[in-house]
Parts: structure tokens; sequence; C-alpha cells
DNA sequence: TTGTAAGCGTTATCAA
DNA sequence: TTGATAACGCTTACAA
């Protein structure tokens, strides 16, 4: 048996295509006895509906596309968790999820009017580029960026909280009775190392003598801790931008001779999954990523009079061993 | 200007939509001259064909999917650098990569079904699984199996050579004087875990004895490692499956007191972006996986009558400073 | 509330 | 070598 159209249930049914098309997309206007009807030479024929010939029909493919910088290196493994964020939320919705690399306007205005996706998702960095979106209002598809932190047009973007998470960490250090707090800041074009740094600044009450400069790598991370672990008094906790520069952090304790956590705690603003197999297991602020992508997928599928938001983003502390109280012996020679 | 149609095109050459088709699909059975003329038609005006109405006339969407198992935990960054791989290849084709989920037979039939890939891509641990691969056969869609290892069908495809890997790691170890070779396993079900295994066996000649069972994770990798650490005389090496466990070996000899790698040598068969950020540096063999994947999808874009196959895919060694000669002292104790 | 009919932009068949 | 013309399966004005 060949598939069944529209035009079988039709028939079948006794009715217009219209009428069968407007059932099939819960649309209302159609007398109940009716609608009963079409429902069941649905179900009698197994017809489902073709999504080329909807496509072609509508304008629009059964696809959600999740945008990101194929430059910028995913270090914290975002896209992956992204991907599942997305697959999540669209398991058992029949639309597929196209991954795209987008780097200028113009092969983005391509890909837009060749595959013409339902909707669009901006990862950062692309999602701090308002070109970006710009281009996809322009285009008429609708866009939902990953952001850090709460910007501009609030009904486009599933925000973070970096800001706050890096506040949170340093709070979680300063109540461990470390007062002298190092940071190394990561790149800076970065915007979630930006609001991080922000972060830190914010709980630090300005006092930003400690911050080092590094790029997000794990070697910015080795040479930013090695400045640090340099200053006197030498500071008893690190906070890193970013995991891979919060491993160069490890690795520059273990130069020093310095024990981890005893004499100097270390702690990465973003998780990775490996944190914990490095030594010591690594303390780290987790952002929802993958429920940021999920809730960016919902939001596109939503009816546009959809409900204005949904809950906010916050990282979790995940303490691990990396992190612990500033020892006494620091905090008398601090004081003393 | 709204965007122009195959009509427009064909109008203003003065010829029929088939021509025109027949010139944008390279076709041959046009005259030359018509060619031109459709081709400067073309260009005049900005046509470029709409990959919705040709997915609903030829039945299939202008995609590459890529699918993956969404249970089996990706440790060793494999979806990355296979999506990295596959949209190498595709760059500026217009296709769009889809990235899916596939656990069911049952699903997979209504992704193929609903979105009408143009090919499609298997991913270990899927490419094992010859349900899938008969069913993209049964449904016409062009399949690609990304695989360990070489086996039945070499036309639908591409195999590294993880065996010949975990000999080269092990002739490696050997060559550096290591005589007794600790290997930690993966978990059974694990194709590219087993060929590994089977390459270990090879390169030592079937001393079986110094295998211990892990599952792939870390604490697996920990828990082997300490069983292999308490046999005497104790290994001087240790080489595991994969990365993460490799981890675990680290772990176990950081705990056992033996510097690494002038008491025990460890190794990865698997690289990963943060083994460099372990300590020591991990040594391991890197799987050309992202090659591998554009080569299948450039497989998958090639016509029928394809060149037979592309050149064999080699694990690198990958040598950081987890790995080094064995020590005389230990050396001595051996044979002593 | 429902039906009719006109697209949407290709590809493909069949003649010429 | 080329031209008409008919699908393909759906959505959506417009009519009734």
């Amino acid at each position: 048996m060949a598939k069944a159209t529209i035009n079988d249930v039709a028939r079948l049914a006794g009715v217009s295509k219209k009428t069968v098309s407007f059932v099939v997309n819960g649309r209302d206007g159609i007398a109940a006895d009716t609608r009963a009807r079409v429902e069941e030479a649905i179900a009698a024929l197994g017809f489902v509906p073709s999504l080329q010939g909807r496509a072609f029909a509508s304008g629009t493919t059964a696809t959600i596309a999740l945008l990101h910088d194929p430059q910028a290196e995913d270090r914290d493994g975002m896209l992956v968790q992204a991907i599942a964020g997305a697959q999540r939320a669209m398991a058992g919705s029949g639309l597929a999820l196209v991954v795209q690399p987008a780097e200028a306007a113009a092969s983005l205005r391509d890909f837009l009017e060749g595959q013409r996706p339902r909707g669009v998702i901006l990862l950062p960095p692309l999602s701090a580029r308002p070109v970006l979106s710009a281009l996809c209002r322009e285009m008429g598809t609708p866009c939902q960026r990953i952001a850090p932190a709460a910007d501009g047009d609030p009904t486009g973007v599933i925000s973070g909280n970096e800001r706050q998470a890096a506040s949170d960490a340093a709070g979680y250090l300063l109540a461990l009775g470390h007062a002298r707090i190092g940071f190394i800041a990561g790149d800076e074009g970065d915007a979630i190392a930006h609001e991080r740094e922000l972060g830190f600044v914010d709980a630090l009450g300005g006092d930003a003598g400690l911050v080092a400069q590094g790029d997000g790598s794990f070697a910015s991370g080795l040479a930013a801790a090695r400045l640090l672990l340099e200053l006197s008094p030498r500071p008893t906790a690190i906070l890193a931008a970013g995991p891979a520069m919060a491993a160069g952090a490890l690795a520059a304790a273990r130069e020093a001779g310095l024990a981890v956590p005893d004499a100097l705690s270390v702690m990465a603003l973003g998780d990775v999954a490996h944190a914990g197999q490095l030594h010591p297991p690594l303390s780290a602020m987790r952002s929802p990523l993958s429920a940021m992508t999920a809730a960016a997928v919902r939001r596109l599928l939503a009816p546009v009079d959809s409900p204005p938001a949904e809950a906010g983003f916050y990282a979790e502390l995940v303490a691990r061993s990396s992190s612990g109280p500033a020892s006494v012996a620091s905090v008398r020679l601090h004081s003393g």
C-alpha cells in the first residue's frame, strides 16, 4: 500500500481536503461530528501528513536550527549540551534538529532562505551579534538567543545569569574564609567570560587588584595563575572564568608545590564532564545550558500568544574537592 | 522583487521549464547555445532553485543526517568531532546537517519517512546494529556507517582501525622497554573497546593475564587500575581502552604513590581535548573520527559510480608525558 | 460550517 | 534536442 495522502482521507471521509487539513492542524471551525469522521478516516488509513508537502505549501520545514560559531572552539562542551537539550524538547514532535555553523551574516541568510527552518537558536558567542537576530527577524524566522545575561529584547532571549553565578562562587569562597581571591579572566570579547568577571568584581566590592588576564585556554590559565601565585600576600583561592583555565590553575598550584585545597582553593566558573577527573576534582559552577536550550525550543514551538517567560536559569554550585576552607595558617599569616 | 522561480527563467530564456531544470542540474542533452541562454537568464534573475520545491518533487531533502545513540554517553567527544567533520565536508554544498538521536528502529523509520534526508551516517555504537542499516536500505536512503574496524559490507562503511591502533600503542610501550603491560578493557558491548582489546592481545601474543575489566568510565578505570597495581610483579605500564579509564589509571597511580611516567606509564586508546590538562598530560592514540565522518559525507554525495574507497584511517600516536621508558629499576627487578 | 480551486516550484513523462 | 503538461501533497483564499 502506498502511503495515504490527504486526498485519500478526504475521499474516505467524504469531505474536502481543506476540512482534513483543518482537522490535522487542529484548527477550529469544524463541526464535532465532521471532525470525528475525519479522524476516523485518518486512523483507518494510517495517514501521516507529508512533511515535504507541508514545507512546500507553507514555506517552512519541520526543522529547528541550532546555530553555533565554528571558530570559537568549544572548550566547555556547550554544543553537545545544547544539542541534548534541544533534542529532549523536540522528542516526539516530528521535528528534526539542524546543527549549522554560522559565521558571516551572508551565509546565514543563504541558510535561512534555502533550508527555511521553523525556528533558530543562536548559541554564544553568536547570540551576542545583533546582526544575526536582526537577519532572522527580517527573514521572518523566529529566533531565540541563548545568552549569559539578560539584555535588550527579553522576548527573543533565554538568559542565564553568569554574573550571579560568579558572585555566588566568590561568595562561597569568601564564606570559606578566603580573604584574598585571585580571578583569572577570559578573553576580552567573550561575553560569558565578561559577565563572570563582572560578577566577581561585584562580589569583591571592586577590588580588581587580583585579576589576571587569560584567554579561556588551559595554557593561559596556567600562566595567569603563576602570576597570581607570585603575589604577596599570595591569594588563598583562585576563581577562573572557565574550566580549562581553572585546570591551568591546578597545574600552576602543583608546580608551585601548593596543595589544593589545603594551601589553595581553585574553582571554575562553568562545569565540564571531565572536571571530576582532574586532580583534585575541580569545584565548579554548572550552568544549565541544556535546560536553557530546551526552553528555547519550547518557546519557538509555543503559539505566538505564549506565556511570557520561563523560570530563571541559575547556575548550580558543584563542590568537588578543589575548594575548601582557608587554612588557619594562611588566615593567621594574612591577618597577623 | 520576489524570488525568481524556474518559470521566470524559462520565460526569460524562451525555453521550457524542463530545459531550465536540465541546465540547473547539469544534465546533458541540451545544446550548447540553449544552455548558454538559460545560464544567462539564471544569472540575470539571480535564480536559486527552491530546496522545498526540489524536496517536494524529488522526495528527498537537502540534508544529511548524523545518527547517534543518545543513551551511550559520549565520553570521548565523538559527536562534536563527527559534526565538525561532516560540516567541513558539506560546506558550500547548500546541504544542512541534521543531528538525530536514534534508538529504536521504529523511531528511525519515522524519521526517515518524515524528514527524508539525502543520506544518513551511523555513528558508533549505532553502526554496529545491522537492523538500522538494513532499514536505510529498505527505505532507499543511502547510508554510511562509521565503524571501528572493517566488517561485512565494505561499500557502506568507513572503517577505522582501532585494533591496529591498540597494537601500535602496545608496540610503542614494548619498545620503551615495558615488559609487563596492564590493559583496562572497556564495556563488553562496546565495539570500539572490543577492537582495542583485540589489538592489545594481538601485540602481546595472547598474554591476557594483565587485563582488567572496566566499563569506559573514570571510576571503572580507577578500580581496574587498582587491581592491576596490586599484581606482583607490578605492571610498569597501563594501557586503557578509553581516555576516561586512563584518567582513572592516573588517579590510581597517584593513590599508590607511583610517579607517572617514571614508575608507571599510562596511555589511552582514544584522545580527548582535555588529555593535555591531566597530570601528567596523557599520551594517547588519536583516531581520525572527524576525517572519517567527512569521508562518509563525501561518499554519500558522490555519484553512484563512485571511486571505490578512500585512504585507510589510522590512529595517530600523541605522545604526551604520561608515557616513558621502563625505569632501569623496574626492569632489573623484573629480570633479576 | 464546508467545498472549490488556485497555487507553491520542482521533476518527469510523453510527444514533437 | 526541446516543449507541453501532468503530477507531487499540502495550505489557503474565496465561495457557498
